[in-house]
DNA sequence: CGCGGTCAAGTGGCT
DNA sequence: AGCCACTTGACCGCG
């Protein structure tokens, strides 16, 4: 088992994801940022391997406007030694890695645009993957999109792009995550069997959103559309309702009890554990030492 | 230098 | 009808 967190270092005074408004973009102020962002990513990177933290979600932000329109520079190859040499950091410590592409990435969308920017988003990240030498346990999360008030249509048009439109190179690396309104585990096993795309498991999501499966049960579901060989092993989303805000909201520190009993009924599962907590690092932190004291993780 | 408005992009649930 | 939340705030102009 790994543990980490998710796109940003609260205790490094850098981000990963500077970015600027599509008003002032330039190529100068492009290749700036992406400098500082990769320089950035390493400190995290190093912070990580220091702290025990081998699993870490990319933010989408490493490279700004990478699938807009104005971006016409050929940042790939501009950066392809450092993307190597933070890979080859990353292999050489044994770092799982994710990306999140965001809200905007909507396979079954309706608007064909929509679909396009999405694939020009799949493609950006997956690349950054790529040229980072990362194999394909590496993987893109993505939500399964709308249901435009008929599921089991959007779920066959997501089937649809997969197949007629996505490249061999996001393929390999796309994930369907099960959301907290609108696609279950049911449905993402559904996407699963049209697709073969693996299903990266939300504890949280499923709390607010399922066809009532017992959480042992969800998760074996979920491992089972994994091929070890090609996708590794289960990735997850840990975390837990802010108490009194409202269903969804993500609490702001690990729940230490919620997240032994999440460990306890889910003892002998092999899974990597994304905690999608707001304190970041300091709550994965935390987890770890729960995950070791239980004798999950050495 | 701190604050508030705004920023490439979508969708659905809540108030 | 508009706001909010979402895996993640950061930028920019103004006082």
């Amino acid at each position: 088992m790994k543990i980490g967190y998710p796109c940003i270092n609260e205790s490094l005074d850098c981000s990963s994801s500077r970015t600027f408004r599509l008003a002032s973009y330039s190529e100068e102020r492009l290749i700036s940022s992406v400098e500082q962002n990769l320089a950035c990513l390493r400190r995290i990177l190093e912070y990580n391997v220091q702290h025990g933290m081998l699993f870490f979600r990319l933010t989408s932000g490493l490279v700004p406007f990478a699938s807009h329109q104005v971006n016409t520079y050929n940042w790939q190859e501009h950066f392809q030694p450092t993307f190597k040499s933070l890979g080859d950091y990353i292999k050489s410590h044994n770092m799982r890695i994710s990306m999140h592409p965001d809200q905007f990435v909507v396979l079954n969308s309706p608007n064909e645009q929509t679909v396009r920017n999405s694939i020009a988003e799949l493609v950006y990240q997956g690349s950054v993957l790529d040229l980072m030498g990362l194999d394909t346990t590496a993987k893109l999360q993505i939500h399964g999109g709308g249901a435009y008030g008929d599921k089991p249509t959007a779920l066959n048009r997501f089937a649809d792009v997969y197949h007629t439109q996505l490249p061999e190179a996001v393929k390999a690396r796309l994930c369907v995550e099960n959301d907290d309104r609108t696609y279950s585990l049911q449905d993402c096993l559904v996407l699963h069997e049209l697709t073969g795309m693996p299903i990266i498991f939300d504890n949280f999501h499923h709390e607010c959103n399922s066809n009532g499966e017992p959480m042992r049960e969800a998760v074996q579901l979920a491992s089972q559309t994994w091929q070890p060989d090609r996708d590794g092993i289960l990735m997850m989303d840990y975390s837990s309702q802010a108490p009194g805000e409202r269903k969804g909201k993500h609490v702001q520190n690990i729940q230490e009890q919620l997240f032994h009993d999440f460990l306890a009924e889910t003892e002998g599962l092999d899974m990597d554990l994304m905690l999608e907590i707001k304190d970041k690092e300091a709550s994965a932190l935390k987890a770890i030492e729960i995950a070791r004291s239980m004798g999950r993780l050495k």
